[in-house]
DNA sequence: AGGGGTTCTGGAAACGTTTCCGGGAAACCT
DNA sequence: AGGTTTCCCGGAAACGTTTCCAGAACCCCT
């Protein structure tokens, strides 16, 4: 009975009709009523479930898409895949994760073994980028949408945020509520996100104080928050704003000002980067500038399913804009409304 | 060139030998030394790599094992499927994310779905069960590990925890240090961990104070927490801990008595569950019940792989015990030192 | 009534791979 | 030197599905 499982022959065997006439009539193609009516009734009898691989090796279509990042349990990629996960699960697509490990090379080896046919595109988010990976990427014939850095230019499908301009956000709020000292509390200058925001900062406040912190952590942002806060006190010129790279990072300025004495935002305003759960659920809740992770995996996604379905249109190249949210950290009348439902825990 | 994927057909011919001896000369099975090498040879040549899609047809075998949880964006199935794709991607098997949907009736049609045979096994993480989903989970013939309830008396294989000790070691360690009136904020009663937790805390402590919020978040508990502190005073008893049923109820639990004066850990102890990132990081950080979710998808994936390569043994059911985290919550001299470094985020 | 068109059906090929099987050559032993 | 084992290779089948192609039946119209 449920040994093995029916195939598409024994079902026509049972109706006494003929393969071809028994995938016509369960795929919808011209089939005679009665038909249909017969092979419905074989295939409910005999518990028949269509075999994926079977169909995948003959239309040459996986219904699968990779999501492939560093690092799967960061919160902002883990809300990037639930927002692709959401747009192409209703189109009967499924999502594989991978991971690109550190390097470009390793990633580089991942895009390659995209040859290996098993998905039908995949949405990519690498760390950094070199020639590499690119003439990868372009020789490449299964479609991959790359999210970070623009790349139309190499004629790549791109989806891409402008955290430049994002930190520029962040200095002129602090601007406009009156703060003039604003500090800069950064991640790695040898990543992506790290140079882009400092070339933000540097535009939009020249001569700030700036410190750079080992990693994009709280641990590491800890250590040089006490720098960044010290250093100016010790001119003087004690800060009265800083603006971080990161969520994580905004927490250990907070932290760090705590320790201090100073009240957040009494005394030191402060803004994070990528509007996370952690800051939302923080306390201050945290001015934040949202990069859209969400939407860019929606859109990401929606260049995938046209893609997908063989819709290989010019290359795309989409830009979403970030956005300030405004809390606690830096205005004390914000409330702490916007606290999303984050669900069950595990049973 | 690039036009399209070289097959093995094509190495075959360009190598001029025979199709099957190609397949041995690149798998590994007899073939001398100078065929290897032509063979060899041929496909750096076209640039062959192997199709997934017809190995698979031929092989019965997929590599791939699904995940399926109710909500991908829950920080507690972040971790898990994170150990699980740490576990399973060395040994070649990719990882499907797949959602159960909310009801019992979307997961048993998921477990049906199975029957596609695109995926060699799955890990399921049931927000309930019923009778027909285990019905369903019995007579599937690719296996299945269930994460929550222990099912082994249905003959499924499970990995579990038990999380009604959880609450149980929480409040030995309130009352170790010297804490008396302990109240406890649950979440919502109908399901498996909100009723697993209401049994401990009931045993542990018979007589407390007990709030339920409407749903395991900030917001919700940030209503119930109100009440169950104020309940406590207007008794003229003030209650000096509270265990919560989730981090994120915990959480709230913090932000209420901030409200109302109270100082953490001082006029009050607050312990969470799950030890999810957002109470290492939160301020205090939270002393919480870790449940093992890294350990248990670990366990899971370990399961799996063993069914997926074939062995079928006795059901196995795996139970991975709760374990006490101290931190500042419940302990002001804790060290904020156990923070784990959570990687960059997007470009 | 016969020709042209439409509708339905069955046979067969194809997708890319692994593996069983048989044959031939070489090596080994007595 | 003859028989037996060992080793290596090529042919062919099989996995489960979709789709092309051709033929049969039927209807409609002149």
């Amino acid at each position: 009975m449920t040994s093995s499982r029916a195939t598409l022959i024994q079902v026509a065997e049972r109706a006494g009709v003929s393969l071809s006439s028994t995938s016509r009539a369960l795929h919808g193609g011209g089939a005679s009523a009665a038909m249909v009516e017969r092979v419905r009734a074989a295939a409910a009898e005999l518990g028949y479930s269509p075999d994926a691989i079977g169909r995948s090796l003959r239309m040459k279509k996986t219904f699968q898409v990779a999501f492939a990042v560093a690092d799967i349990g960061n919160p902002v990629y883990v809300e990037m895949m639930a927002a692709i996960h959401q747009v192409l699960a209703p189109h009967g697509y499924r999502v594989v994760v991978m991971s690109t490990g550190d390097t470009t090379t390793s990633t580089t080896e991942l895009v390659r073994s995209l040859s290996g046919g098993f998905v039908d595109g995949m949405i990519l988010v690498p760390l950094r980028t070199d020639d590499a990976l690119i003439q990868a990427l372009r020789e490449q014939e299964v479609p991959v949408v790359v999210v970070g850095r623009p790349l139309g230019e190499h004629g790549l499908d791109s989806v891409s945020t402008d955290s430049t301009d994002g930190i520029a956000r962040a200095v002129n709020h602090l601007r406009e509520l009156g703060r003039r000292r604003i500090g800069f509390l950064n991640g790695p200058l040898d990543t992506t996100p790290g140079q882009a925001r400092q070339r933000g900062f540097d535009a939009a406040h020249q001569g700030g104080a700036v410190e750079v912190a080992e990693d994009f952590t709280v641990a590491a942002g800890v250590v040089a928050a006490r720098r960044l806060l010290a250093a100016g006190e010790t001119q003087g010129r004690p800060l009265d704003a800083v603006v971080a790279a990161n969520d994580l990072l905004a927490i250990a300025v907070i932290r760090a000002a705590r320790e201090r004495g100073l009240t957040v935002p009494g005394d030191l305003a402060v803004t994070g980067m990528d509007d996370t759960e952690f800051g939302r659920v923080f306390q201050p809740s945290l001015t934040s500038v949202s990069l859209g992770s969400a939407e860019r995996g929606r859109a990401a996604a929606g260049i995938m399913l046209s893609l997908a379905e063989g819709h290989h249109e010019r290359t795309r190249q989409i830009e979403v804009g970030p956005e300030l949210v405004v809390r606690e950290s830096t205005d004390p009348t914000a409330l702490p409304d916007d606290i999303e439902p984050l669900s069950l825990d595990s049973p």
